[in-house]
DNA sequence: CGCTTTTTTTCAAACGGCAAAAAAATATTG
DNA sequence: CAATATTTTTTTGCCGTTTGAAAAAAAGCG
């Protein structure tokens, strides 16, 4: 029942500090001209939107850039003591919780990795344990908090399920949590958060059309974004890739159909394939990996449906929406540059011509804490908008420090 | 290379003025405090935008409304006599020509069924005579003009590529209308202009997520919206469903790749089935159409791959992108009410629950100038947003009328 | 001092929003 | 029946916020 939006001044004066800052997220050491020139905001809003960011703690002088004639530019920068988001990353096997700040920078970090979710309440624990200890060593409160989860959740905040921790179905989480702490929780989808870590960890993604595929013990999951702004998502919930159904008579799958990516692409079913084709049925995911990079043709026989079967499922998807550029990260990108190259062949090959021109296929490895770290972000955009809320949620120090 | 879209006083001013007319559009006879709840405005605000767009002839008074108590409602609604838009659906076997107001509503009409594409400049001089006279009939000048047809164009609006007229690739048609009429023209593919006429002419489509599969001679194609706005749809061109790839190695397609959607779910491939399983190779379209909402079993048996291949088509992007609401127009609507009951059928049962739960599958048939009037109303939302441009373009009369 | 570029200040214009007033009807009361 | 109260809509006046253009100030160089 949402109707056409319209718009307020307060929307106005969010949007453009939105985008001033983004332009300084990218990179420090921008002067007032330059994030005039960068935002398309008038040269005397970005003067008072730096006053204000200034009196706010937000943004920092970072010394002056002579030009041949003129009056030197002065140069800006993030505060380094500005405000600290916190991010959580409720993973199957571990939790990552970092301190970071708008930028999405770590500041401080800690993981655990506990028995397992059997025992939910030590699971909490374990997690308000690593809380303090952040904020602790950090000396000061986060100026909010983001919780990533693979589940979906209401408007509320009220978990709905939770496909890691089944027992944590219709847990009031955000009441748990402000019970404990005394500044502002956010929840979302990993999938999201890993958007949020994409968008503004690699800023050029925020350019355009932007398909996000992550794909994990869980499942393949997928995200869209568009000029940087995320499309289609259910509060903070992304899409299920994995369970497209591909095959029209296809292998069973858990979730009770047939034909799903999943029974073909996932991690499992990969592994599964390349076991029964080299004959060794206790072969390792690593080893296994291995063996297909350095191109034993067993493992890459068996590569090939996945291959087929994700890259269709891929190049349909940009193919419908016009996708410019796809974003490849989750454990499955631990195949290697082989299987790269090979699963972007067959992606293209299936692409119109004028969309295969455009795309952009990148494959991001190595980054464990995109989870935290993007639902930090997700937690700070809204600060990114009006720091008003901010100034009080500051000052708060946490005491011995 | 897209940056954050910042927002100045006009778009606000924009966007406020569009919800506004939007709620009128709706439906005529509302009155300003209506008019206010409704879209959230403040009262002053629609005070001044209705003086505003009194002055501007575009609405006018329509009688007051006694209430028990108080002053009586002074009912609003689009004036008669305000500004027209001139819409072209140039379809590979007709030319539709339509004057509407900013409704939607069709106030003149023309039709030309030209040899055919053959000849583009007859094509082109046919054209322009349907033009001329629906503007001599209305005896003054549109504030715009839409023009709908298959196929991509750059941001200048010159065309690319023109499924039904190859010979008009790369043709300027901006320049060939700008040379002929003195108002503005603005170009879109078909799909978008159906679009628009949902989300204006059944304005319920307008909340939320709703895609729209329109299937037609040319293909099967896709447009998507999430609150009444347009969403990945480059340069105002659609998705193409038809060439989604559902079956590995499916059937060659005349786009060169195997297995599209349309080898199974076109109107020509399923006429090929059904005649070869009715053994009458003669057998018409209608006649086809009609043995299949009667139950012939050859029929429905040979209609069942397309029902399963389309159905899992549209619940994978459903699923992927929790839409809301799917509307299907377009010829394969024709097939009748058994069709549409055994495709939606085959949707649900594909769909996540929570999703399934949400969804409305809608069917539309009988609408054959929704392609000339989505045009008009692609030309007409500049309007609604920013009628300072309209005030010079409709004074012009056309003269001897 | 003249020149150039950046930054700040000043002032005007546009817009939304609150509150009070005005308007336009009906209901109530003397 | 007339005067007044009541109710709801609509308008007006005024204020705060924001952007934007132009002038002024600042900061360097030759």
């Amino acid at each position: 029942m949402d109707e056409t939006p319209i718009l307020k001044l307060n929307d106005m004066k969010g949007a453009n500090t939105l985008a001033l800052l983004r332009v300084l997220l990218r990179r420090d050491g921008m002067s007032r001209v330059e994030l005039a020139r960068a935002s398309r905001c008038d040269n005397t809003t970005v003067t008072r939107a730096v006053r204000d960011l200034f009196s706010r703690g937000v943004i920092t002088r970072a010394g002056r850039k002579d030009l041949a004639h003129g009056r030197p530019r002065e140069l800006l920068a993030l505060a380094p003591d500005g405000p600290l988001l916190l991010g959580v990353a409720l993973e199957p096997d571990r939790i990552v919780a970092v301190l970071a700040d708008l930028r999405g920078t770590v500041r401080y970090q800690a993981e655990a990795a506990p028995d397992g979710p059997a025992d939910c309440r030590r699971y909490l624990d374990e997690l308000e344990t690593r809380i303090r200890q952040l904020t602790a060593a950090a000396g000061r409160l986060p100026a909010g908090a983001g919780i990533a989860l693979f589940g979906s959740f209401g408007t509320g905040g009220r978990l709905e399920t939770v496909s890691s921790f089944p027992e944590l179905a219709n847990f009031d989480f955000p009441a748990w949590f402000q019970e404990r702490f005394a500044f502002p929780v956010a929840l979302c989808d990993t999938l999201i958060a890993r958007m949020y870590h994409e968008l503004y960890r690699h800023p050029e993604s925020a350019a355009g059309k932007l398909m996000l595929i992550s794909s994990g013990s869980s499942g393949i999951g997928m995200a869209l974004a568009e000029n940087g702004e995320l499309r289609f998502s259910n509060n903070l919930h992304g899409g299920e890739l994995g369970h497209n159904i591909c095959e029209p008579d296809g292998l069973p799958c858990a979730c009770g159909r047939r034909g799903c990516l999943e029974t073909r692409a996932s991690r499992r079913a990969w592994l599964e394939a390349v076991r029964t084709a080299c004959g060794t049925p206790e072969l390792g995911f690593a080893e296994a990996a291995k063996r297909g990079q350095a191109g034993d043709p067993a493992v890459v026989a068996a590569t090939a449906p996945m291959i087929c079967f994700l890259g269709t499922a891929i190049a349909n998807q940009v193919n419908n929406l016009m996708v410019d550029k796809v974003v490849l990260t989750g454990s499955m990108m631990e195949l290697g540059e082989r299987f790269h190259t090979a699963l972007e062949t067959t992606v293209r090959s299936l692409l119109f011509p004028a969309i295969d021109r455009r795309l952009q296929m990148v494959f991001r490895s190595g980054e464990e804490e995109s989870g935290a770290v993007g639902a930090a972000l997700v937690a700070a955009e809204p600060l990114l908008r009006d720091f008003t809320a901010f100034r009080t949620a500051v000052p708060v120090r946490v005491s011995g420090t």
